[in-house]
DNA sequence: TTGTTTTATTGTAATATTGCAATATAATAA
DNA sequence: TTATTATATTGCAATATTACAATAAAACAA
């Protein structure tokens, strides 16, 4: 199949792999690591800052906006984003 | 492309994501979770306690294995299953 | 307005994951 | 030996993920 039978599963497991899948993705480890040193940056450095498209990179920090990870706030042209230190902590 | 570039991120962002990766998944998740309260249990009783056929459970314990988030070791016929204390301490 | 800069979206190809039926293997029992 | 029981492996279909070129959108500057 490939779709995971996530209705047979209590919503407790289901939003724990959820959180745990949006960080199973190297490139998201970096951002979230790179994003805990530096506290907050804009999109752009992210994309200077590992070996991948900014496409990727935009969909990558899409991932980890929906999982509540990061938060982004628009910053003029820019978009600047943190960690949510609410999710962090699990 | 669909494979991502390991290559290209260091040992230990790589580590990370796939330790995440091995619990990305809610059936993963209550295996481990059901290990947690039980302690030790056959492979059997897992089957029995998710709605997943057999060779999809034993295909979650691999993983979890390769992982090292869960050991096994064999009992006569059946494989007894336990968490590894070592790797839940992350 | 037209440009410039920054980020997001769309479309698509390559690859990975999930789930299971069928089958295989391993250990023991009769 | 032949069964039985417990788990693993194989093969495959359905779906998801990853990456990026091309393009769009949004905000501002000239």
């Amino acid at each position: 199949m490939g779709a995971s039978k996530s209705d047979s599963f209590s919503e407790e497991h289901n939003e724990m792999a959820s959180l745990f899948k949006a960080l199973s993705h190297p490139a998201r480890i970096a951002i979230v690591d790179y994003l805990l040193t530096v506290d907050t940056c804009i999109c752009g450095d992210i994309v200077n800052e590992l070996p991948l498209a900014q496409p990727t990179i935009s969909q990558h920090l899409k991932e980890l906006k929906n999982a509540n990870i990061i938060k982004g706030t628009i910053e003029g042209t820019a978009i600047c984003y943190c960690i949510n230190p609410d999710t962090i902590d699990k």
